[in-house]
DNA sequence: CATTGTGATGTAATCGGTTTCATCCACGCT
DNA sequence: AGCGTGGATGAAACCGATTACATCACAATG
């Protein structure tokens, strides 16, 4: 047994098919092109010698990566994870794979510095953002290759957009909770720069104007940072308002979820007391207590979207337009009419 | 302006450094073995011509792909999602990149033929598995990189094993829960095939006995999925039961905050008629309500061990050993003492 | 019959680096 | 002076595929 200890190559297999390694390889990418016979030959002898395609080989020659490079703001969040999903799904059927960066544990140093040398030709086909914070400017540098936003995005980068219609989502939340009595609506907004504050504030903001509520102060909203313990923090803060809300709109299901967390806990009855609702649909806001009453949004769809236009991108498309994605209002049980002594009450 | 279209190449480094080509590649893999003046002139050079190195022809030259593969059951998971996490991590300092395959989306073909061509020495230099449920001739057939499991594990593989200790944690809940003094309790379980469901029976089992409690029988447990919704459809089962139980051990932490909205919206309190508790410790265990007693396991630093171990092995190691990380109870406010008029007193 | 076209295949260049091996030079030692 | 040594460097092989171009046999055409 002269066991070969490398793998078997393409030259291998010409020989043992009596063909040149030119024909093997047109055998298997193109095989309309090679005789019937020859087409057998090369197909046994691959089977004989267990030949596999070395694929960096291949993607020398052509000029590519055979990958595409997915920049996630923090892969613990089930969020966007879900997303990738989506994003895997397609990539996976081009035959191309889906690599990953979290951005976060790069955010000690400048994105610049450290993303830079990931944002190459040589490093990926094409790049799929996920993360709103990132300086424009990685983009658009030379040997770049072709970029999609999704789901958040960066302000004055000119790449194709998949996103949530997040203004929408707003809106149908202020007409929900205005829709149920309530006057005076608190809204827990992301961190300020990120774009899904702004325009889930903005439809929000048109909601309670549709409503014939007027303009809401800047007492009307309180930051967060879309993570649970942030909600729970502003739960005493939201007491101790005066006039006290009777409804409160947080930009995300984590968010709401820590809310009704710190109100409970408070002795505070929700939605009796205080309507909490979310926004996204997190898997957990159907199961929590009580379950959430949200604004969903098809994230596996967004991340197949999104790879979809980014395949399109590579293959020379040029096309810029933004993809709005359709929300929908979930109905739970976080939300009801207003106490009925409530100074809402007209 | 003779703007060239083409990314510069090490070769026009060279000629504008004065040096060969070669001299370029040591410079900047080497450093040390090239003179003070070489070097400066090459670093002008390189940042004079914008270049960047091609990996992909690096990568042939050093017969490796510069990426690992994660094998994922559920991208979707937050679970998992952790711990890719942590793998990202270690990977990124080693210059290396994730590469992550959603192994649900090829479960409909047979897992051998879908995933074959992807556990191979040109696609990955090391493969971490986070599914249990794979073939394990998957990895055994030649041209199979290095693998180490992560989490869960599948029978039968000789690679090393990364693993929360399930075994302690399910002596740990049964521990918890007999000293409050339940003497009644059901184990929901994952699926039966899963290595982590064997496991975490195991040290129940073994806690139940150390209480001095009789083994229980086949109506002491229920089945699930590991998925939320399944703890929610064996609530009305549960409370079917008779004797009912006065607590609920759960396998993972979705399942116990499904048996939580089961209970509660039939009516029955926890932890006052009932008492839960969960594994796994998920963001979301700390805040919803009640909030979830359950065992802790680090996913991050479970991620992160299991890329150590992998480097290892891809720099010729070969320990076998399986590595088993520490978990903690976290004792909320989900499990209480069994009420009073309980079947359960003495 | 000479010519042209076509399909199948082989030869060799090519992708862009790394690395082996050879060369050259300066230096120290006897 | 002669020789060995070691450091710095260059030339060219090499990684394993794809593909432009050349070649060849054979059929169709004028």
């Amino acid at each position: 047994m002269s066991e070969q200890n490398r793998p078997p190559r393409i030259h291998d297999v010409a020989k043992m098919a009596g063909v040149s390694v030119a024909t093997v390889s047109r055998a298997m990418s193109n095989p309309a092109i090679v005789s019937e016979a020859t087409r057998k030959a090369v197909e046994d002898a691959i089977a004989a010698t267990g030949y596999t395609l070395n694929l960096t080989a291949r993607n020398l020659r052509q000029q590519q990566v055979g990958g595409v490079l997915a920049l996630v703001p923090n892969l613990a969040n089930p969020f966007f994870s879900q997303i990738l999903a989506g994003i895997s799904e397609v990539l996976r059927r081009r035959g191309l794979s889906l690599l990953v960066m979290d951005t976060t544990s790069v955010a000690d140093k400048p994105a610049l510095a450290a993303l830079g040398p990931y944002l190459n030709r040589s490093r990926s086909d094409g790049v799929i953002v996920l993360d709103g914070s990132l300086d424009p400017n990685l983009f658009t540098r030379p040997g770049c290759p072709p970029v999609v936003q999704a789901c958040e995005w960066i302000d004055g980068l000119d790449a194709p957009r998949v996103l949530a219609d997040n203004v929408e989502g707003g809106r149908l939340a202020a007409r929900h909770l205005t829709g149920l009595g309530h006057r005076h609506i608190l809204h827990m907004t992301g961190p300020a720069p990120n774009s899904l504050t702004a325009s889930r504030r903005q439809g929000f903001l048109q909601g309670l104007a549709e409503a014939g509520l007027p303009e809401p102060g800047p007492a009307d909203s309180i930051p967060g940072n879309f993570e649970t313990r942030s909600g729970v923090e502003a739960a005493p803060r939201i007491l101790a308002m005066d006039p006290r809300p009777t409804a409160i709109f947080c930009d995300n299901d984590e968010m709401a979820i820590g809310v009704i967390h710190g109100l409970t806990m408070a002795g505070v009855a929700v939605p009796d007391d205080i309507s909490v609702m979310g926004f996204d649909n997190i898997e957990m806001s159907g199961f929590c207590l009580p379950p959430l009453t949200t604004i969903r949004q098809y994230r596996t769809r967004l991340g197949r979207r999104a790879a979809e236009l980014l395949l399109d991108r590579m293959q020379g498309g040029d096309d810029r337009r933004t993809v709005i994605l359709d929300v929908e209002l979930m109905e739970r049980a976080s939300t009801a009419a207003p106490p009925a002594g409530s100074a809402n009450s007209p």
